[in-house]
RNA sequence: GGCGCGUUCGUCUAUCGGUUAGGACGUUAGAUUCUCAAUCUAGCAAGAGGGGUUCGAUUCCCCUACGCGCUACCA
């Protein structure tokens, strides 16, 4: 009865996974490990017009690929399976007609028109736009000849008229509404369906949720939750509001003002562990003032009444930070893999200029190739992305120059480098000994050089990338 | 409009009523250097406004302003 039991509750209804949601399933997730409980998945289908096909495999995916994992879900099942409300419709129905029983809810016939028409004329007299309860007043005859007369209806929540319902946050403290305010909601749509607020009551209560951590874009409909809670008799869980997500302008965080899916920030490079660490700093801090931990390490010290209550902006610039930070820390094998894994992943038209199909290899013999370049640009790396221009000079010749080579200081080079033992010493004191000669700054020798064989003014350092490119294939390149 | 939540450097944050208001990202300058990074050093930068409470408020309370969220048979 005292084990901690945390969920959340996506909708099929995005591409994927959002960052909002992978947020608040990161903090319900170490919650739970923290306790010693269980994390679970339950997708909440029940909008049928803005379902989207594949969504869940791709949400629950993405939940894999951060490393996030959960005890009870629609892909491992459960003790209180099925965990997807599109399965469970017979229970909601059948909850909603215990809440008509006890006088909690009521059917209601209300047109489409006659709803818009209503909230029309209210705003127009700057009401709040509420229904009005007309059904309510129905009498139990009435009420049973429209529906044998297969009248479509909904299932209303019974606000009471009168008093105040309040719960405890525990990361805000007490928030109140007075009932008159609260709408009386729909609990049970005319297709059968639950809305939000029936299924999540029904669901949380049977599947014995015991904290339900969420988005602050619920504290207003928490109320009728809690109602809910009461009618039925049952003991609310303990609830506590994330603060949102937002972009740069403040708004909630979308997908208009930003890459919002976590597919999105996998196909530019970032690592999962940077994805999870920065979602850990918004609204919270590491009690030493770290900012760079794992998921492990926040279990250890999370706690929820730490929890910031301002809405943090999600600064993609400090990600890439981190992100760097993560890569510099990875070791060579695992970096490596990253590497090849995610240039094989990705579509060949997302990478410009020189990097062609010669840098995706996924082969051993490639893999070495990485392996050994992989010193000369980890930390000039800061996502994943950032290889192939970084390396790409490493398996094709540059196409293109950044800018015109100047022949002079490339000849000293070339010169340099034709008599010369390959290694790095020694190309060295050749570049400097024959700058020198002609009369020319060294710098300005290697800078020629480099542009000749990358194609770039910057980039990693090059001696060590000569001695990796070999001696042939540098005098060719020298020669174009 | 109504209701709710919020307000410390540009951004993320620290502060058990007494601090030169600290750290991180970014940024600026410098060191290093074959470029760019990385690294190191230094700098710039904040308590929305007004009332209270208090010996003392960033911290507690109230008001205003501003921001955000909700206001669907969407979640």
């Amino acid at each position: 009865m005292n084990t901690v039991r945390t969920r959340i509750a996506p909708s099929p209804t995005g591409q994927d996974l959002h960052i909002g949601n992978a947020y608040t399933a990161l903090i319900n997730y170490v919650f739970a490990v923290s306790h010693g409980g269980q994390f679970l998945i339950r997708i909440e289908d029940t909008d049928r017009t803005r379902f989207v096909e594949g969504s869940e495999q791709r949400i629950l995916e993405s939940l894999k690929w951060l490393g996030i994992t959960h005890a009870e879900g629609p892909d491992v099942g459960g003790p209180f399976a099925p965990y997807r409300q599109s399965e469970r419709l017979e229970l909601y129905k059948k909850y909603a007609e215990e809440l008509v029983d006890t006088g909690h809810a009521y059917y209601c016939f209300c047109t489409a028109d006659r709803l818009s028409k209503m909230r029309k004329d209210q705003e127009a007299n700057h009401k709040p736009p509420m229904y009005d309860k007309k059904c309510r007043a129905n009498s139990k005859q009435q009420t049973a000849n429209s529906i044998k007369n297969g009248e479509k209806y909904v299932i209303r929540l019974n606000v009471p008229d009168e008093g105040v319902t309040t719960f405890h946050d525990e990361i805000r403290g007490d928030i109140s509404f007075e009932n008159k305010l609260i709408d009386d909601q729909v609990l049970l749509k005319s297709d059968g369906y639950p809305t939000y607020h029936l299924g999540v009551v029904v669901d949380d209560h049977l599947m014995e949720i015991s904290h339900i951590i969420r988005g602050e874009e619920w504290i207003s409909s928490t109320p009728k939750h809690i109602l809910l809670y009461q009618f039925f008799g049952w003991t609310p869980p303990v609830f506590a509001h994330m603060p949102l997500l937002r972009n740069p302008d403040k708004s909630k965080l979308s997908k208009r003002k930003n890459p919002v899916w976590v597919g999105d920030y996998k196909a530019k490079g970032f690592l999962p562990e940077a994805i999870l660490n920065y979602l850990a700093t918004m609204a919270w801090a590491h009690p030493e003032g770290k900012e760079i931990f794992s998921v492990l390490e926040m279990v250890r010290v999370l706690d929820l009444k730490s929890i910031q209550t301002t809405a943090p902006i999600f600064d993609v610039e400090k990600l890439r930070w981190m992100n760097g930070e993560y890569i510099r820390q990875t070791t060579d094998d695992t970096l490596v893999h990253l590497i090849t894994d995610f240039l094989s992943s990705r579509p060949l038209s997302r990478d410009p200029g020189i990097l062609d199909s010669r840098l995706r290899g996924n082969d051993k013999k490639n893999k070495e190739m990485v392996l050994k370049i992989l010193p000369l640009i980890r930390e000039r790396m800061k996502t994943l992305a950032e290889y192939g221009s970084l390396a790409g000079f490493f398996f094709a010749r540059p196409k293109e120059f950044e800018r015109p080579l100047k022949v002079a200081p490339l000849k000293v080079g070339g010169i340099a480098l034709q008599s010369c033992e390959w290694n790095h010493d020694a190309m060295e004191a050749a570049i400097r000994l024959e700058a020198e000669k002609a009369g020319m700054k060294a710098k300005d020798v290697f800078m020629e050089l480099r542009v000749a064989v990358t194609g770039k003014t910057v980039g990693p350092p090059l001696l060590e990338s000569l001695e990796i490119l070999g001696k042939e294939e540098t005098l060719m390149r020298l020669s174009l």
